[in-house]
RNA sequence: GGGGUUGUAGCUCAGAUUGGUUAGAGUGCCGGCCUGUCACGCCGGAGGUCGCGGGUUCGAGCCCCGUCAGCCCCGCCA
């Protein structure tokens, strides 16, 4: 097909924007081609660009027959130039933004012929992720995905104006950094000047956030690519962006008001109303009552403890727990409503077989329905027990109770993830809320099993609570952290802390993780000594965008709000990369593969 | 590293009870007809390595073993 030159052909209005009012004008417009209808002497082109859709027509008493054979000779995806007349439609459409009006074509440019796409380009039904990874290109044309990238765009706007508005001062920090103890896996990068040395991806620009303090900016913003070299999941790429923030001379609430006025105008963007200050949830109460570490607030059910319901039990289980001094609980959570009380033996098999894979032994459980009490454990309740336990879990009429028994570690985990479950299966979560929350006071270290050593909870950089700063050295498991995550809707869009900005603390710190002076000193010794030269007391969080913008986007997957992501095994299908490079090239860099 | 799940026409899927003739549907695509369509309609047509390899069987889309790929989860992610 003989394509037409684009030449100086340029459009006056945008597909989506023309209405009633502009009837009567002569316009000239680009896009592609949705769909043509060709009902023989009339036929009818959808025109689609970045703003929206618009008829064009063709009438063959009104135009040539040969722009009449041009527009029939148009196929999906070809892309187009029109001119025309706007001119109200015989028959209107109610479901268009355009629907009032149609473009009476007088002239008809093809730019470009397109193939039939191997995915549909439009919403519904959506084509097998594989497929839309590999032809990326297409995808990105669909509605939805548009919507979010121009969300995101949006987003990264608002914020950059924010935080311009409150004195940030943003940088650039290296991408080519130095690999370091601690933390994820990094990706490597060969330095060809340095045989046999490596260059690291930032995990996150941490410290020199904090150096930047030292330097005296006070106000630091980055929105930079990091980059962990771990398993994916759906709201996890080896490649994310992060909103990095860092200030001098605060506190943590001075940080959390800082990024709650940004929390407020984001939620703004999509019409959605959140009140700041966010509630702050201790980290220990989270685990109490949520099982989680970022719980999700849209729905309030909470984990109640019932050992005490127990103590002369028959029931041995749970006995066992009452008789435990603690190293054991019964915990309860309770499910009112109808749906919830009428849970079939089939459904609770079902979530017996969630609760074992999370290692419970299995899932007892007490509901109230229509055919009355009845629960796993009925032969060991009598007529007063019932009674009590529906008063301590709050039981007015039907509903669910599920228990876990054990220590915490396990009873939360258990409880944590049938409360997320059964929430959505009941409907019981509030899908129309934006649940923002702080969890504080996470502790400083957790023993690692793997390395034989307590390892930090957020980072190695992280303040210890000023209150707990003796426990660093006889107690350091108890040692609470001035670290804070904030979550929503149960997604952790966001971490920090109050960092330690003087030297002592630091390498208190570094023992307290078994890492010695020496080591201290040629990994962090550039920090170490930017901390004996007048560090301000400061601290700060990272955002991670990808999760924040697929929680404005409405998406449970990061992939939606990523141009070009990766996939679960952190390969991209269109580009095929990672792949085999030229001998060439490693011979260059002093490297051998080994492809075992 | 482990567990679950999916893979059949360009795309989305069906293919049951028990392994049995020529593997179907919708949509898309190609051709014809059609002056008010907008998920246009009507008529006709083309289109299949049942992911790949091996095995069991007289016979495998279906059963078995292996393998590859997508997705979800655990571990991992300071």
């Amino acid at each position: 097909m003989k394509l037409d030159r684009l030449g100086d052909f340029s459009r006056t209005h945008r597909n989506g924007e023309l209405r009633l009012s502009h009837a009567g004008q002569k316009v000239r417009l680009l896009g592609w081609c949705k769909r043509v209808r060709n009902l023989g002497s009339l036929v009818f082109l959808d025109l689609r660009d970045r703003w929206g859709l618009v008829q064009l027509v063709a009438n063959e008493t009104e135009v040539s027959p040969d722009l009449l054979e041009k527009l029939k000779a148009v196929r999906s995806e070809f892309v187009l130039g029109a001119e025309g007349l706007v001119s109200e439609r015989e028959s209107k459409n109610p479901n268009m933004p355009t629907g009032e009006i149609e473009v009476r074509l007088s002239d008809l440019k093809i730019f470009n012929t397109a193939q039939t796409p191997p995915i549909p380009v439009d919403d519904s039904p959506e084509a097998n992720e594989d497929l839309r990874l590999k032809h990326r290109f297409l995808d990105l044309r669909r509605d939805s995905l548009q919507r979010n990238m121009i969300l995101r765009s949006q987003a990264a706007s608002l914020i950059r104006n924010y935080f311009q508005r409150n004195d940030f001062v943003e940088f650039e920090t290296p991408i080519l950094g130095k690999s370091t103890p601690e933390g994820a896996r990094d990706y490597l990068v060969p330095s060809r000047v340095h045989p046999g040395e490596f260059y690291a991806l930032p995990q996150s620009p941490q410290l020199y956030k904090q150096l930047l303090q030292v330097s005296g900016f006070e106000r630091y913003i980055q929105i930079c690519r990091c980059f962990r070299d771990e398993d994916l999941r759906a709201d996890r790429q080896p490649e994310f962006t992060q909103v990095d923030v860092e200030m001098s001379f605060v506190r943590q609430e001075d940080v959390q008001a800082m990024i709650e006025g940004l929390m407020v105008e984001l939620s703004a963007l999509i019409g959605k109303t959140v009140v700041a200050p966010f509630p702050r949830l201790p980290y220990k109460d989270a685990m109490e009552w949520y099982g989680s570490d970022k719980p999700d607030l849209r729905c309030e059910l909470k984990i109640q403890d019932v050992t005490s319901l127990f103590d002369k039990s028959e029931f041995g289980l749970f006995r066992a727990a009452a008789d435990s001094q603690g190293k054991s609980r019964v915990r309860a959570l309770f499910f009112p409503g109808e749906k919830a009380g009428a849970y079939s033996r089939k459904q609770l098999d079902e979530l017996q077989e969630v609760a074992k894979q999370l290692g419970a032994g299995g899932l007892p459980y007490a509901k109230w329905g229509k055919e009355g009490f009845a629960s796993s454990f009925k032969k060991f309740v009598d007529a007063e027990g019932e009674v009590a336990i529906k008063t301590r879990l709050g039981v007015s009429s039907e509903g669910l109770a599920i228990f876990a028994v054990g220590p915490d570690d396990q009873t939360s985990r258990v409880l944590g993830e049938l409360r997320l479950r059964l929430a959505k299966a009941l409907g019981l979560i509030d899908e129309s809320k934006f649940a923002f929350l702080w969890v504080v006071d996470f502790p400083l270290l957790e023993w690692s099993e793997e390395d034989k050593r307590f390892v930090a909870c957020h980072h190695p950089f992280t303040s210890p609570h000023p209150d707990d700063l003796e426990l660093l050295e006889t107690d350091p498991g108890k040692c609470r952290a001035v670290a804070y995550d904030i979550v929503l809707n149960g997604y952790e869009v966001g971490g920090g802390s109050i960092r330690i900005h003087d030297a002592e603390t630091q390498s208190k710190m570094f023992r307290a993780i078994g890492i010695d002076e020496d080591e201290a000193k040629s990994k962090f010794g550039f920090l170490l000594s930017a901390l004996a030269f007048g560090a301000p007391p400061h601290g700060g969080l990272a955002l991670g965008l990808d999760r924040l913008v697929m929680l404005l986007c409405n998406c449970n997957n990061i992939r939606e709000v990523i141009a070009f992501p990766k996939t679960a095994q952190a390969r991209c299908l269109m580009t095929e990369a990672p792949s085999p490079v030229d001998p060439k090239q490693l011979r260059e860099l002093k490297i051998q593969a080994d492809r075992s």
